[in-house]
DNA sequence: CTAATATAGTTTCATATGTAACTAATATTG
DNA sequence: CAATATTAGTTACATATGAAACTATATTAG
């Protein structure tokens, strides 16, 4: 594998995880004023949604780990939904601890309306990449993941 | 240029929003770790001193600029930088309302710490890819942060 | 069966963050 | 030059977030 000559000096555009970071941020923001103006949730909360909407009757903590999201955010994203009525829950029968959580109608109804907007927006960030680049991007993207696991022995 | 076919249901792991504000966040919380362990520096302050080693004898909002921070963020960040004496502000002769800021020799020592450390993390995060495919990452994150412009018109 | 341990989820508290209001200085306009 | 508007930076307030403590249930060990 060729190497690319090593850095020396820091320049700070050019530092990955500021990019990352700025790019992410610009994005989310963005997605976040779409969400919160037409709908009003959060951006947890329509990660919750979403996870909902693909997987109807899984509990809290399988949302976390779905959606990297820790147990506190999760619980007051629920909480949240469950006070605008997007999703009910109904305790376990066999786990008492556990509830079991699923969209209700209205939910589905906002659900069903976002994700065309949502894959919309996906649509425009990625429209100037040719297809190949767009698979090129979700592989380096699937390589850096694994590379910086959370769990995995700090660096 | 070929299309990809159009997705019509959303899959959250597969959502590039989604993926890019994880990997961030997994990146960034990481070398967070590393700075504010071995220094006691938060983000937002490394940041700031990344830019001050670069450019030295700028503004706060030059700062802000550069580093995509809010001026809010930057005042905190330099704030808490100039009590812990890593950076100096010293009155602008020209415009009494600015302050130009640079590194202390403190600053200047920490900085020349970390700069091998975020550069040795950065090459860790990129290791399992060839130096085409850092090119390749490089040139598609370009593109993505050029339609993504926090000043766009909304999508 | 009982005691100790672990798990699901919530609440509390301390801190971080963004927005808006504010202060001080400069620039503009008439 | 006086009045007004703009800019640099800070402060105040309201909200968001994460870590740790807590409650309730379930599991394991003896």
């Amino acid at each position: 594998m060729p190497e690319l000559p090593s850095k020396t000096t820091l320049r700070l555009r050019d530092f990955l995880p500021y990019r990352l970071s700025v790019l992410s941020n610009t994005v989310s923001g963005k997605i976040a004023n779409l969400y919160d103006r037409e709908f009003g949730l959060s951006i947890w909360q329509w990660r919750v949604m979403a996870v909902l909407g693909e997987n109807a009757g899984i509990t809290a903590t399988e949302i976390g780990q779905v959606t990297a999201m820790d147990k506190v955010a999760v619980s007051r994203a629920v909480s949240g939904l469950i006070d605008s009525g997007h999703v009910a829950r109904k305790a376990s029968a066999e786990d008492g601890r556990r509830s079991i959580l699923s969209l209700t109608t209205k939910g589905k109804g906002v659900y069903d309306k976002i994700v065309p907007i949502a894959l919309g927006a996906e649509r425009d960030l990625v429209e100037t990449l040719s297809a190949a680049e767009q698979e090129q991007l979700a592989r380096l993207m699937d390589k850096l993941a694994k590379t910086a696991e959370p769990d995995r022995p700090l660096w």
